[in-house]
DNA sequence: AGAGCTCCTCGGGCGC
DNA sequence: TGCGCCCGAGGAGCTC
């Protein structure tokens, strides 16, 4: 399922495949997942003679520029791209095909039909949802700092997990990462975000910006399905503590790993590397 | 603010 | 063993 790193791998071998192409026309087989323009025709047409200029990211987002417009991307659970010879065969779960004019074309397929598509003229993309909704990064040169992340977890009973997983407050994590990261910053998913002592955010945040940056540079997690935009595999599942290792031994002490249900997510956690600081004070069982 | 529902398909687990 | 059913997997947008 593809999270920040995943995307990225995703940006980064779309960006050596399809940069300098220009768009034949295009193929809408679920129009569902076109949710800008509302019309399938208008969005056709708003890309049809276009040529890539460049692709970015904004947390699971990618964002492909072309002349006068950019298209927005988003693939959920199980989207994925594949750039195939023109006249190739449409998978069953292909719903859209960019066609260019150099006799190649650019697939999108997607089991679940999940995945959004919106385009936006150039220039207003970031003032409307979804992006505009998206909050401040947690990898790279510009990310959030410590005590932004502070102000912003303060700010919310909710718990740590589930806090962590909502997009406007910081971008990118999912289920794998944010399990991963709370493992490695020692703090249980369940402890409501508002009570995390101060002196434990930035160990927070290295845990978070190390998790996936050590992710995007081993090319993503391969869970399900996923593979980059070469139909390569990521490597990260390798370094995984706790996601998906249920009853499985803990890297770190050997205790097994324990399955639980925090935010209504499939949560993993080593009970002894990340105490239930709420269970410590005997206030609440999990 | 935040919990709960919805979208969608497949595959695993279960019962017979 | 084989078939068919049910339910869980989950990101984000929506409602209440």
């Amino acid at each position: 399922m593809p999270e920040l790193p995943e995307v990225e791998t995703v940006r980064q071998t779309l960006t050596e495949l399809l940069i300098g192409r220009t768009i034949e026309d295009v193929w809408v087989g679920w129009p569902a997942m076109i949710k800008e323009p509302d019309d399938v025709e208008r969005f056709a047409l708003m890309l049809t003679g276009q040529t890539i200029q460049s692709i970015g990211r904004k947390g699971k987002f990618l964002k492909l520029y072309l002349d006068d417009c950019v298209l927005v991307s988003h693939l959920r659970m199980e989207g994925k791209y594949a750039l195939k010879e023109a006249g190739s065969e449409r998978s069953k779960h292909t719903h859209v095909v960019i066609r260019f004019t150099d006799g190649t074309a650019l697939h999108y397929a997607d089991v679940r039909k999940f995945g959004t598509m919106h385009a936006f003229v150039k220039g207003t993309e970031e003032q409307r949802p979804p992006l505009s909704k998206v909050g401040p990064e947690p990898v790279g040169k510009d990310r959030i700092t410590a005590d932004e992340l502070g102000t912003r977890l303060k700010k919310t009973t909710r718990a740590v997990k589930a806090a962590l997983l909502d997009q406007s407050l910081v971008a990118g994590l999912g289920n794998i990462y944010v399990d991963e990261a709370l493992f490695r910053a020692g703090i249980h998913p369940a402890v409501p975000a508002h009570t995390l002592p101060d002196k434990l955010i930035p160990v927070l945040l290295s845990a978070i910006s190390d998790t996936l940056q050590e992710a995007i540079d081993q090319g993503g997690t391969s869970i399900r399905s996923y593979v980059n935009g070469k139909g390569e595999m990521g490597y990260f599942q390798q370094q995984l503590f706790v996601y998906g290792r249920t009853g499985e031994p803990c890297r770190k002490c050997g205790t097994p790993i324990s399955r639980s249900v925090v935010g209504g997510r499939g949560t993993h956690t080593c009970e002894v590397c990340q105490p239930n600081r709420v269970n410590q004070k005997g206030e609440k069982e999990t």
